[in-house]
DNA sequence: CCTTGTCTGTGACCCAGGTAGCTGACGCTT
DNA sequence: AAGCGTCAGCTACCTGGGTCACAGACAAGG
């Protein structure tokens, strides 16, 4: 297994500290850790999975990955995680050993950090400050899935793509900048919620006409987050709406 | 609190090893558990969450328990987890301490365990051999949510409820004999893929005449299970099939 | 027995949203 | 500047499945 080069393990170890997983490690740890890692790039676009791919678990340095599923009759998919620097998969085989049914998607170039999953069940095992840190993390996956699940099933398209939209204010950015998703095509925002291109235009269109948001080729912004917060409640339930968003 | 009558500690004991999660521990780990653990019966219907409840963890000994969520303004529900006897809720505010947004409905009356989070938070990073164990559980959970999220995105409602009753095999039993779902309501069928009674009904009625199904008031079972396989593969795509199940 | 409540079977209606198809805009490479 | 691939914008069309409403079936309890 080719090693880390002693130059890059500094910068490497700060990028680590980012992520909510790694940061409270001790650096000895954090230095032991990288010893077990290899770093890979990936090219943007789809990730065939091969048996090796499948063993191993991978934490993200830099760039951003979709982790969903696809349906082959129709080619449809859905991202059931957008995953960005910090984060880690495959948390679902580490767990349970099995492979899975998901597919992965780069947005842009990847720079990973992969570790066998015997190496990183050891370290679950071993450093219970490793421990404490990843269960919090997977309560958090668990949330976004039950999330997904409960949305998808109960909420209109209008109500789950502002939520998206929502659920990705930047805390840090200027005010009503968008983190993460400010630049994805409709197509890509769609599969987030379970449907397609068409009809997240057809929203965009119709709440750009309302002068809620402005939507540039690959740029989103907010103009009027209230008036977003009030169709993010509203559900399925209205019935005085009007029929339409066409037209 | 109350402690558990030495009597009943046996039959506890027997009834908690039947879980994957309790059963590979030592038999002195599970009386010391015991202790902590406080015997709860809650009566079937929903459970109004009280601050209280937020705060414990509950394995189930007997019966059937529904979570999941609901849409206040339509009144509809999905059910995200169907558990059973043996199973545990609510994982993922034990992982990351928030309160969760789920809603419990007990299907039948409850036979409950109940210990503080805080205990339960030391368990896992005192005994590795619970750990080991807690972490293939929630994999199988996340592995579960993945799947209703995929196949309410990607599937249409034939599908997902040909899947949902595959899914519910039973191995032991009978041949084709129904786990767990064989005497629920076609409401309660409807949460658990998405949809509601008057949807159900329909597919199974159609099923029925076709001779795939038989089912009775609050009794579901299967007479062809090869023609369901063929349901639950066939997605949207196909688009030569007839175009309605009705009349 | 009748009453009352919950579950099932069915028909009529209708709309949100998915499919298909085309055009133009933009950016990249040769 | 020409060619090419991807994304955005828009329209026309159609259907899966959700809503509403009602009637019969069955069980439980007076």
């Amino acid at each position: 297994m080719p090693s880390i080069p002693f130059s890059d393990k500094e910068s490497i170890i700060r990028q680590l500290r980012k992520s909510p997983l790694f940061e409270p490690l001790a650096e000895s740890l954090l230095v032991d850790m990288l010893r077990h890692f290899r770093r890979e790039t990936w090219r943007k676009g789809r990730c065939s999975p091969s048996s090796e791919t499948e063993k191993r678990f991978y934490v993200i340095l830099s760039g951003r990955l979709k982790m969903g599923r696809i349906n082959p009759e129709t080619g449809r998919m859905v991202t059931l995680f957008l995953l960005k620097p910090g984060d880690v998969f495959d948390v679902i085989s580490l767990l349970n050993g099995k492979p899975h049914r998901s597919t992965l998607e780069a947005i842009d170039d990847l720079e990973l950090l992969s570790a066998g999953v015997e190496e990183v069940r050891r370290w679950i095992e071993l450093h219970p400050q490793f421990n404490r840190g990843f269960l919090p993390y997977l309560g958090w996956q668990m949330r976004q899935l039950a999330d997904l699940a409960g949305d998808l099933a109960l909420h209109d398209t209008e109500t789950r793509l502002a939520r998206l939209i929502l659920r990705h204010l930047d805390p840090d950015g200027p005010a009503n900048s968008l983190h993460l998703i400010h630049d994805l095509s409709h197509e890509a925002l769609g599969e987030m919620i379970g449907t397609v291109r068409v009809v997240v235009n057809r929203q965009l269109q119709h709440w750009q006409r309302e002068g809620v948001i402005l939507a540039r080729r690959g740029r989103l912004e907010i103009q009027e987050i209230e008036a977003l917060l009030k169709k993010a409640m509203r559900s399925l339930g209205s019935r005085n709406g009007k029929s339409r968003n066409r037209g």
